[in-house]
RNA sequence: GGAGAAAUGGCAGAGUGGUCGAAUGCGGCAGUCUUGAAAACUGUUGAGGGUCACACCUCCGGGGGUUCGAAUCCCUCUUUCUCCGCCA
């Protein structure tokens, strides 16, 4: 969530930039900052109050010592009324409060100034392309189609144990999927990030934490019986480590990995784009995640994105790199990158990494601070990244690499799966 | 799942109705001494709201209650520890 004085002192820019996503932010940025006035206001009155109320119970307990107890049941009286209207502006305090938060909890995040206008995932800025798109032979099949040639992995099967999007990875798919995993998180970790096996299941609070809820509750699978949900992405058990923390700023720059699965109900996406890979409710995923100076951010950003490309240069795979759009961009996030991969046996760019630089916009919420170097608690800047989601990567894999004789595995990979061939 | 104990500042740990935002120790920071460091000594050191700055207010696991007044008493929830049961 943005910070009230941040949108007290740059109301225009606030709007100005909110404008890149499509959104006339002026009625609730007024608000903010009225009810953010009135809430100030009450509080100001309450404190008054208890302020009378605090010093008279002195002189009650003062009065009581010397034996006075007439003056002091006389004192006693007023403190009634003062805890009476005390009660009542704690109330109207309170709801203000709501008020505000539950306003600001709509405000999504404000854009760089680099982010392109636009409304769809149409006008997303290209900015970078690499690799050779592969000339394949003349049968060339969708991976969905290789995947039960090679009978690597199994949609029906993930459908009788459980439901549409759950695959079933066998034989070689499976320990291509282990290889992927593992090399995914050699390359991330000799970047310098740190890996962690975090939980599955978050609390409530890690909801809040990272922003999928309250507002997008409906795309978490939630356990009711002990109030845990499945998480979406490692980005909210890796985040949610530094909820209500207070870190040196020496300890900055922290760089952390994980493989986790991830679990999403994807309610109401169904249609051709999301066959065989391409969308499912659970997934693997390797996320780097940094906490990062708020001088130093775009840099780390830039750096998160580097460390990307390097791994798919490493597996020849084509891909493309785009700056979102205010239309395209993540409620939380101020800049993203996303990475798309060529599928050349379906024809179409793949989304397989999304790198965002968040600022100050979850710290706030986490209450993600540092002490700077005048002493003061700041926010933290945080970013994350995919490095990287599997299945689509997999996916362009099968395509990209099938021959005539079978799956090509790319060099990098093949100390990690022990075979060269899927055949 | 059953029984018992506990939750206090970065950490350890005192405080059982007003003099407590909270002793003391450790740690952190600044200084004295030192060529420098260590040691020793001195000072300083929680967070949030509010203010130009002060004042002032809130916070002793969360929520509620008793009281003029609660870290302290009561209720409730959560978590941790110990023992028993079950178990990869």
């Amino acid at each position: 969530m943005l910070q009230v004085p941040f949108i007290r002192e740059n109301k225009e820019l606030v709007i100005e930039r909110l404008a890149k996503r499509n959104i006339d932010a002026t009625q609730m940025i007024n608000d903010v900052i009225s009810f953010d006035e009135d809430r100030r206001r009450i509080q100001t009155e309450l404190d008054n109050t208890l302020a009378e109320s605090n010093s008279l119970s002195k002189e009650i307990g003062n009065l009581f010592k010397s034996g006075e107890a007439q003056k002091a049941n006389l004192l006693k009286e007023r403190t009634v009324q003062l805890k009476e209207t005390s009660k009542e502006l704690a109330e109207a305090l309170n709801n203000k409060s709501n008020e505000l938060n539950e306003l600001l909890y709509k405000i999504p995040n404000v854009p760089n100034k680099l982010v392109p206008s636009g409304n769809s995932d149409l006008d997303n800025e290209e900015i970078f392309k690499e690799g050779e798109i592969p000339v394949l032979h003349e049968n060339a099949l969708p991976h969905w189609e290789l995947a039960k040639k090679y009978d690597i992995i199994d949609f029906e099967l993930g459908n009788k144990i459980t439901g549409a999007g759950f695959p079933v990875y066998k034989g070689k798919g499976a320990r291509l999927q282990r290889a992927l995993i593992a090399y995914f998180l050699d390359k991330n970790t000799a970047a310098g990030y740190t890996e962690y096996q975090l939980p599955l299941l978050v609390n409530e609070a890690s909801g809040f934490g990272t922003g999928q809820l309250p507002d997008k509750e409906g795309q978490m699978y939630h356990v009711t019986e002990d109030n845990l949900y499945l998480i979406p992405t490692a980005e909210v058990p890796g985040t949610n480590i530094f909820r209500d923390v207070v870190l040196n700023e020496s300890e900055l720059p922290i760089g952390i990995t994980g493989y986790t699965p991830c679990f999403r109900r994807e309610a109401g996406s169904y249609g051709a784009h999301v066959r065989g890979l391409n969308r499912l409710h659970q997934f693997d995923k390797v996320e780097i995640l940094r906490v990062e100076h708020p001088s130093k951010s775009y840099e780390a950003l830039d750096g998160m994105v580097n460390h990307v490309k390097t791994i798919l240069k490493e597996l020849e795979l084509p891909y493309r790199i785009l700056r979102l759009c205010g239309g395209d961009l993540g409620f939380t996030s101020a800049l993203t990158y996303d990475f798309e991969l060529f599928s050349t046996a379906q024809d179409r760019w793949l989304e397989i990494s999304s790198v965002s630089n968040f600022e100050t916009f979850q710290a706030n919420r986490l209450k993600l601070r540092f002490k700077n170097s005048d002493g003061k608690n700041e926010l933290a800047h945080t970013l994350n990244g995919s490095s990287l989601a599997l299945p689509r990567v997999l996916a362009g894999i099968l395509e990209n690499y099938q021959t005539k004789d079978g799956i090509v595995i790319p060099k990098a990979l093949q100390a990690y799966t022990g075979f060269n061939i899927i055949d």
